[in-house]
DNA sequence: CTGTATCCAATCTGATACTG
DNA sequence: CAGTATCAGATTGGATACAG
């Protein structure tokens, strides 16, 4: 994006930044994740209820994005009726610190 | 947002995370703030060149909306022709570092 | 030089209904 | 239970022309 190469901006010619808020921009990611660090192996409806708000259409397309990113996992467990559960993955749980201090920012 | 209070979670009731990418979200406020951090009391159309790709309309309103959050300043010398010079802020500048791990986090 | 105004296309989000 | 399909509205981004 920018043409800035100092060494303290963290964008470079292809900014590494644009393609990390691809993958958790968005509405619903972040709540999503924030609820996954904190309870792995939540189900699809337990999430519907934790991620206020959220929609059926919006939380499905997330957790398929989340999942294709490789940040989240899905379990699918043939019972009857089927169960799913959703964990954050070793890549996704990175975020979470380092989210942190943005969060602080955020609040002023 | 979610309803996630773990410790280690950055999201609250109203998640800070999605207030601070409300304000440095979109295609191109982060590539801005970048070269602003670079270089202080750049102009209207430097700022044009540098940022590749960003058309006239989308750097006039992301400067408004980065202005009206007082992550940057506008500095208007009223010379003829008029003369206008950007600076990144204090909390503007705050960001850069906070931002890098998740730029190299985007880098894998 | 530093912007605004207008209009259009694309993308994102949501409501509702339906499926294996 | 865990989603998909479809459609509509909202938001975002961009092209072009114009103004102080």
């Amino acid at each position: 994006m920018s043409t800035c190469k100092a060494d303290h901006c963290p964008c470079g010619q292809t900014c590494p930044l644009q393609v990390a808020l691809k993958r958790i921009g968005g509405k619903w990611k972040i709540p999503i994740l924030c609820v996954l660090s904190c309870q792995q192996g939540i189900r699809y409806n337990e999430l519907m209820k934790k991620v206020t708000g959220i929609t059926n259409t919006m939380l499905a397309s997330s957790l398929k994005e989340l999942e294709k990113d490789q940040l989240i996992r899905r379990v699918q467990y043939n019972e009857m009726p089927i169960r799913v559960e959703y964990f954050i993955t070793e890549k996704g749980n990175q975020l979470i610190p380092i989210l942190q201090p943005l969060a602080l920012w955020g609040m002023e």
